[in-house]
DNA sequence: GCAAAAAATGGCATGCGCTGCAAACATACA
DNA sequence: TGTATGTTTGCAGCGCATGCCATTTTTTGC
């Protein structure tokens, strides 16, 4: 038995208290949903929610979906003759293009991207997971392109990349919200993403450009 | 007379509650102090307190030392010949020339940024004023370049313009708290800026260039 | 000057997020 | 079955934040 049923039955009191808790919040909004309710709602005491997640605002962020690699596994994964900034550039055209759920381009994320505009400690935490995304970038340019301990560059390029990433998801959600079309948006961002591409600089563009 | 007794007064309170809650604060921390502490030692009651405080994290960030409006003062006088972000960048580089208080380059701010990191809330506080900065300053750009009103440029120009103005604040915030000197912490973020310039391109670095 | 209006203040009570603690319960293992 | 381990639960409590109401103080109009 690979599992048993005292870990299987943890795996479903959490993810029952998760969708209660999330279909409460959107419902209503995260603030006028109270910790009593949601534990009611999935039948189970105060306490034991909190066994499961250490604050309010973990019953709302998957954290699986969202990883603080996320930016530099792209990185680490670009073609040959493929740029960091490039690399990321074209991983966000591609997935506007498909419409990724990755990327919150559906149709049901309305209530949920307006839920959490509205909390503020919520979208702190975006913020907070796209800090770490850029310092995990930093990082693998600053291994991969062997900088000096004291140059700052990758800093200043991870920077550059972290600024324009959070810039599509915080303007997807925008327009989300605002009730447009995904395909609507989707096209709105990849113009968004040119003007970007235009206005980096060639030595941003092409900093640590894989060899071929 | 232009300011009655009951004007002064409140000035007066309100200024006992701000120091006494910084007080308190830098020595003990923000969450170790409870706001019927900082009630206390200002000799006020706790509703007193919320008459001039709308929350806790209100007492400490002071509304008129960083105005939202600071990137678009900056950009609106530059000199003729000066574009958008070369002002930001001289304006931040004078300002760690001269040690200036308003940058938080002084030796007795070092307890207050450990607090203010230490705090989520307060972080976020600065996030959003960094947020309300660069929407400003995006404003004053799409006014003065007449940029069509579907042009996303300016938007993409103050949001780097932002983004390298808030890294200057956090480095300093950062070295502050590790007890680097304010004369060293000046000598490597000018060092960074010109990192920054280095990596920005001539389109962002000449964008709203004003005519001489 | 004096009374009415306006504002500031303080005390009390409430709701909510969150944290301990000890007891009751369920599971795993011998 | 019995024991050890881990989980759940109710309860009490703290701190932040808000609302209500009475009291005191200041301003305003006569």
């Amino acid at each position: 038995m690979s599992e048993g049923l005292r870990e299987r039955k943890k795996r479903q009191t959490r993810q029952r208290i998760s969708e209660a808790a999330l279909g409460l919040f959107v419902a209503r909004g995260f603030d006028r949903v109270t910790i009593a309710e949601v534990a009611a709602a999935a039948e189970v005491s105060v306490n034991t929610l909190y066994n499961y997640f250490e604050a309010k605002e973990d019953l709302v962020l998957p954290p699986d979906e969202a990883s603080p690699q996320r930016l530099a596994d792209i990185v680490r994964a670009r073609q040959p003759g493929e740029s960091a900034a490039r690399a990321v550039l074209g991983r966000l055209r591609d997935e506007l293009r498909r419409h990724e759920r990755k990327v919150g381009l559906t149709a049901g994320f309305g209530p949920v991207f307006a839920m959490m505009r509205a909390a503020p400690t919520l979208t702190a935490r975006l913020e907070d997971l796209g800090r770490q995304m850029t310092d995990a970038l930093a990082a693998v340019l600053a291994e991969e392109t062997g900088a000096a301990p004291g140059d700052r560059t990758p800093c200043v390029i991870a920077g550059q990349i972290g600024w324009f990433h959070s810039l599509v998801y915080g303007e997807i959600g925008r327009r989300i919200e605002a009730g447009e079309q995904p395909a609507a948006i989707a096209e709105a961002l990849l113009e968004l993403l040119d003007v970007v591409e235009e206005t980096l600089s060639e030595r941003a563009l092409g900093y640590a450009t894989r060899e071929a």
